[in-house]
DNA sequence: GACGGTCTGTAGCGGTCGCTACATTGTGCC
DNA sequence: GGCACAATGTAGCGACCGCTACAGACCGTC
């Protein structure tokens, strides 16, 4: 198979072979460790290679980010049919109810993850967090009742009320799906 | 100069002016690099003693997170005087802006930090998250107007609203330190 | 002065990190 | 066929990781 190539766009299709993959792995192991060797691994190929599709490590995260945001995006939108919500406590509740579904919850802890990055001052972080922000603070707005004033600032807030729930959720409700290996209880401290 | 050992407490002063100076290189540099190098650098101690002290670097971090959690509601309630809020409205408003103030900042980023790892599994994170989650709801309800009813019920709400507000200022206001000029409130673009 | 604890410095272990050098293979084009 | 170049494998770099071995310094007790 032959492949045009101009100007550093090296392989769209085996790229986003590369990335379906490599989100996967990141999905169940976390961002934090999302180290160049065990991708390569869940992604079938070598850092080596990583490098020479993605240019460099962040590129590679950035890229990944991107691709990891738009299928949450379309997750969630599908999960979501098609009507209007028919007041801000539905929206709270079915959202959030959503987002902790099993086959959601590895995004939202990714999504946590973004999110204290982007504090800390990560670019990448930083602007793919926000646009997956605006995106679902948009997509809200337009299933808010009709006679809502403002839908924006609206949907903002109402965002706002879904995100504290998910922190909420993270230090309280740790209810995790099946991971193998939980900490068999080290000593504790004082 | 000697010190005396008792009950085999072996040196608590020690070990807090070693977490302290560590809390601060925490607060600067964040929970992802606290590696043990850097963090003995900080506190002005080698790897070997951190380890000496507290036996593992898990352990460590687990009373860091005590030591970086007892300050930070420390700070926060010395910040927030102590009358009753009017309504929620005012405690939302009134205990962002305290989290955002500059010398608060940095205990939230860290604070994301805690709650992005309690989501991944961290038990100690989740353990140190929940206590000060509990420690805050509690505060607040005790301040939350007299006909309040339900205050705890009301207070959780109102703590959800606020790390909302915290989620949505990591991914939009943190840290705009020069990107080329955009507006720092960029409520409804479009 | 010898002993047995607490504390500390030096050096190093095996391992992983992001990344690179170099050589080789495959492929399209003339 | 011959060339240019993308794609890939192997090997390794220097730095850092958590942690440990070992030897000593300090100190109260006898």
């Amino acid at each position: 198979m032959k492949r045009l190539l101009q100007e550093g766009m090296t392989d769209q299709t085996h790229r986003d072979r590369l990335l379906t993959a490599m989100a996967a792995h990141v999905l169940s192991h976390g961002l934090n460790d999302a180290s160049l060797r065990p991708l390569a691994r869940a992604a079938g190929t070598s850092d080596r290679m990583l490098i020479y599709h993605f240019g460099s490590k962040d590129q590679l995260i950035a890229a990944l980010l991107v691709h990891l945001a738009r299928d949450f995006e379309q997750l969630l939108s599908a999960l979501m049919t098609g009507e209007r919500f028919a007041s801000a406590e539905e929206a709270v509740t079915r959202l959030v109810a959503a987002q902790t579904r099993p086959e959601v919850i590895d995004y939202v802890r990714v999504w946590l993850e973004i999110v204290a990055a982007a504090a800390r001052g990560g670019r990448a972080h930083r602007d793919t967090g926000a646009v997956i922000l605006a995106g679902l603070t948009h997509w809200l707005a337009d299933r808010l009742p009709l006679d809502t004033a403002e839908p924006q600032a609206a949907a903002r807030a109402i965002m706002a009320r879904i995100e504290g729930e998910l922190v909420l959720w993270a230090v309280s409700d740790a209810n995790r799906i099946a991971p193998p290996g939980d900490d068999p209880t080290p000593s504790s401290p004082s």
